[in-house]
DNA sequence: TCCAAATATTTTGAATTCAAAAATGCCCTC
DNA sequence: GAGGGCATTTTTGAATTCAAAATATTTGGA
């Protein structure tokens, strides 16, 4: 995976006068696009060790440009919120307090609030059963205690719902959110209890409940509730993981 | 040419004759952020015409630095989604459709429904007490007709209910979209009839008795539907101007 | 005169260069 | 041997440079 980004032939001397093909990304226009979504990615999906400092220099041997690129994507994922930019000092990712996944958490709640509430002014039938269907995926793979398929499912529905609100600001806004807690809410899920699992269910069976009555103010009340209680197990999650961190880190 | 080292030099700040000497800002470290804030200032105020291409150097020479801070600028402010930025053609201030507006105006209502919520969690009695007297500054504008008088002791009202909700996540999303309506919005209010002004008094009133109550979700609903009120007249108005700016492009 | 092709100019995207700030290492003192 | 100040190296911030793309202008032809 990491080998893509150096075969990718980037280089920064246009000396090959052909351009390699590269079917499979819709190959951005820009160095400044490219470099800013693979960086991005690369973040987000973990691959750099939170607070760690990041030479400018090594990452644009990583991708194959020049700083100029690199420190552009730098500031506007400084501005995502990914990154810390100490003057003179260079970049590095974000680490994330307990309480800033808090933060994260009430603002991913009220971006789903909204969006429930908007989905039951603006879906459709077709997209209704849709989410009817994820709903009885999700259910399936619940019954068969498959962790993957349920995360999957219940991605699936939620990104579903702020879809239909059909509010490209609010879909911007949670891409970006989600960003950001992404890594920490996958892994929080995956440790969830099992009784945390069960009520997660019965959540879901009241949001597709008040949804197909298209009540939005007790769908909006629903999923923030909803979020408020995945935040609660991701924090346990985080929280024992700090403990175990710190216990390693004590011993070692 | 080699002057703008000069030019530049030690004092970026008061080189751009034509802006106003601003002694309240922090004095940014880098040129990056100075630019930055300065350029998203200078759009958020509307001192640049909305679809507009702003060639690059024309900005460099407005603001005195060399095209690497500036373009910096540019690609963060469309990422908060101030200026779009067309491949090889340059930047331009992003004009907002009628749908935009709507848009935006639905995740200020959700923001602010969530700020709602977590402020009765939150809030002091401090914190509560100078709303209440603000409300009533409020009143008091409304009763002597003093429009802007009413309309800062509002807004000063719906930042005091997002910094007592304690999130800094939800305070900057709500700075950036504040930010993006900012013009509309206060030519519509400016525009707003008194039939509308009674109505959000009384909402108004509302928000308050909710917000004694810590009624979170009933804070949550009332807001929101504030802002949609607010958004309908906000709308009402940009319409009206649309006609009005047609009719006089076309009389020209 | 008007349109279109060819050429010249401007503007953009990105690499490179340069100065200043920070980090590193060295030596000296104690 | 430890600590502190000074020189060196590295890294960052920002200007400049250069090539490619886009735009404007000129020229040729009907």
């Amino acid at each position: 995976m990491t080998n893509v980004h150096q075969d990718r032939g980037l280089t920064p001397v246009q000396e090959a006068g052909e351009v390699a093909p590269e079917p499979a990304r819709p190959a951005a226009v820009s160095l400044h696009g490219e470099v800013l979504s693979r960086l991005r990615d690369f973040i987000v999906e973990g691959n750099l060790e939170g607070g760690a400092r990041i030479p400018e220099r090594r990452l644009c041997e990583m991708f194959g440009v020049s700083r100029t690129p690199l420190r552009e994507a730098l500031k506007v994922l400084a501005s995502e919120g990914l990154v810390d930019l100490l003057p003179n000092r260079g970049a590095r990712v974000r680490e994330f307090s307990v309480s800033d996944v808090t933060e994260l958490f009430d603002v991913m709640g009220g971006l789903e609030a909204l969006a429930g509430r908007l989905a039951c002014e603006r879906i459709t039938e077709a997209e209704f059963a849709e989410i009817e269907r994820l709903h009885h995926e999700m259910y399936g793979a619940y019954l068969k205690r498959d962790m993957h398929a349920y995360f999957h499912a219940n991605q699936l529905i939620h990104q579903a719902i702020v879809a239909a609100a059909r509010n490209s600001v609010l879909s911007a806004a949670y891409a970006t959110y989600a960003g950001r807690i992404r890594r920490v809410r996958y892994s929080a899920n995956l440790a969830s209890k099992r009784d945390r699992w069960a009520e997660a269910m019965r959540e879901h069976e009241a949001i597709l409940d008040a949804l197909g009555r298209r009540d939005g103010s007790e769908l909006s009340e629903i999923l923030f509730r909803h979020l408020r209680n995945k935040e609660a197990a991701a924090l346990d999650h985080l929280k024992g993981e700090a403990v175990a961190l710190g216990a390693a880190e004590a011993s070692s």
